[in-house]
RNA sequence: GGCGGUAUAGCCAAGUGGUAAGGCAGAGGUCUGCAAAACCUUUACCACCGGUUCAAAUCCGGUUACCGCCUCCA
């Protein structure tokens, strides 16, 4: 069974087919560092991670790069306003990102680019371009001409000459068409500048991209992925410099996220009702944001409310339970025959379910369900009278097997009791053997204060921190 | 104006031709000393109108509402 993507650029799901057997190469869009992200940015970050562990999980190896966007004109305008130097401020964000990314579940990229660290290759880039006749330079500004790459448009499926309505020159610029967009800009004033056959500047926003991903994972490759706010002009625009200059396909899938909304509404700062990943993961587990968004088609936009993550928070926490259910009866499990090939092969089903939703372009909704259809199985054989070990082992493997695909890990809460904890239980069982349930009652409210709930089954109390 | 998306139960959300997954919330029941956890049962005129088909949430045409991109944006 082959894993089918949604590509963009072809508007249809296609079978994915790498350029290297066994090896997926992909590039996302990262953030420009010039603040906390939001949740909105933290979106792709969790889809595309989660892409990434899948292909993984198949066998695939995977190059992951991910870049940052330390040069730009927002950091420049934040590094004014504090009085500090870009590099600071962008240092600062990067570590930021990565602090809130690797919260939430995220792995770390095969390589982490940075614009400040790719110049030259961005200047040489630049160079090849206009001598290709693709850009021109104008007083130290250096622009492309979308009109001279046949095939622009064909990611956003725009006709150039619909777009023209749409550009705007700015005060200042000086193109020939409103539609070229600027690969090199002039230094103004005392702005940080790098030198280049133009005199000082800085590169613009798209060439980075084209110039990185090449430098790092050659000049096709398989998998291009960012916001679907991207596509156009940032996508298209990157297409267009890469394929001009190196004469062949720049990415064979495009895949995009949908938006966050904010009770219904769009995120924006003029509305101010953005959220910092920050701030939520202080309040809620960075698990149950990263299960919520999983938990919606990465393609499909998303409302954020705190309702709708308390939700999640109680659906990913019955898969918890569950787990810790099986692992408090693994005590009392014995190494029974029967049935007990009967379960396994039922885990595996579940297994290749997941599987096969997971192939269908990533529905890590569907593939959640799967996991609730899991749980549902393991609690009904806790249900029996008598259990095999083996089979809740393999319950438990393939929650967390199938739980890890989706980057979420079950920490260990078998962190022991202390004496006095395990006292009291101990006083509670001998007060429910005597009988005495108003002692009994007692000792669960006073532990329950402390956030320990008990319940009592068949094969004993069994505890868990509330 | 151009390109595109969404509309499914109280809430969230899958499902692209065969008669509506899953979760949260609610109700009833079983189990329990009582609970908890769990299990069982229970809740849908699939935005509207028309068409194609033996059969439509699903395909086609139209309507409405909301949203995104086209300018920095995940």
């Amino acid at each position: 069974m082959s894993i089918t993507v949604y590509n963009t650029l072809t508007r249809k799901k296609e079978a994915f087919t790498p350029l290297e057997e066994g090896k997926v190469s992909m590039y996302v869009c990262g953030p420009t560092v010039y603040n906390y992200i939001h949740i909105g940015n933290a979106r792709p970050a969790i889809v595309f991670d989660a892409v990434r562990r899948y292909f993984e999980y198949k066998g695939y190896d995977v190059d992951y790069v991910l870049n940052f966007t330390d040069v730009d004109d927002k950091i420049i305008k934040t590094a004014k306003e504090l009085g500090e130097e870009v590099p600071d401020i962008a240092n600062r964000f990067i570590d930021a990102y990565l602090e809130d990314v690797g919260a939430l579940g995220v792995k770390k990229a095969t390589h982490n680019p940075r614009v400040m660290d790719t110049m030259d290759d961005i200047i040489h880039f630049i160079a090849a371009l206009v001598e290709k006749g693709y850009a021109y330079s104008v007083d130290g500004d250096v622009y492309f001409k979308p009109r001279s790459f046949e095939g622009y448009g064909k990611l956003s499926h725009q006709s150039i000459d619909e777009l023209r309505s749409g550009a705007r020159i700015q005060i200042g610029e000086k193109k020939e068409d409103p539609l070229d967009f600027a690969l090199w800009k002039r230094a103004k004033d005392e702005e940080i500048a790098w030198e280049s056959p133009w005199g000082e500047g800085r590169p613009g926003w798209h060439i980075e991209c084209s110039a990185m991903a090449k430098k790092y994972l050659g000049e096709t490759i398989d998998i291009h992925a960012g916001g679907q706010d991207l596509t156009f002009p940032h996508h298209e625009n990157e297409i267009a410099q890469s394929e001009a200059m190196n004469g062949k396909s720049f990415a064979n899938y495009w895949m995009h996220n949908g938006y966050i909304n904010i009770d219904n509404e769009k995120m924006s700062k003029s509305l101010g009702n953005f959220v910092l990943t920050r701030d939520l993961i202080e309040q809620h587990d960075p698990q149950v944001l990263r299960f919520f968004m999983l938990s919606v088609h990465y393609r499909n936009p998303i409302n954020f409310t705190e309702e709708l993550l308390e939700g999640a928070h109680n659906s990913l926490d019955r898969i918890k339970t569950a787990y810790s259910n099986l692992e408090h009866r693994k005590e009392s499990s014995l190494n029974l025959e029967k049935d007990t090939n009967k379960w396994l092969e039922k885990v595996n089903a579940f297994k290749q379910q997941f599987e096969k939703e997971m192939d269908d372009d990533f529905n890590t909704a569907n593939a959640i369900s799967v996991l609730f259809d899991l749980t549902k199985e393991a609690n009904v054989y806790l249900q029996s009278n008598q259990t095999s070990s083996n089979v809740i082992e393999a319950f438990q493997e393939a929650i967390t097997t199938l739980l890890s695909v989706l980057g979420i890990t079950l920490q260990e809460d078998s962190v022991l009791l202390d004496e006095e904890i395990e006292a009291l239980i101990e006083e509670r069982n001998e007060a429910r053997s005597a009988r005495n349930f108003a002692r009994a009652d007692e000792i669960r409210d006073m532990l329950k204060e402390k956030n320990i709930i008990l319940e009592d089954t068949a094969q004993g109390i069994r505890w868990k921190r509330g």
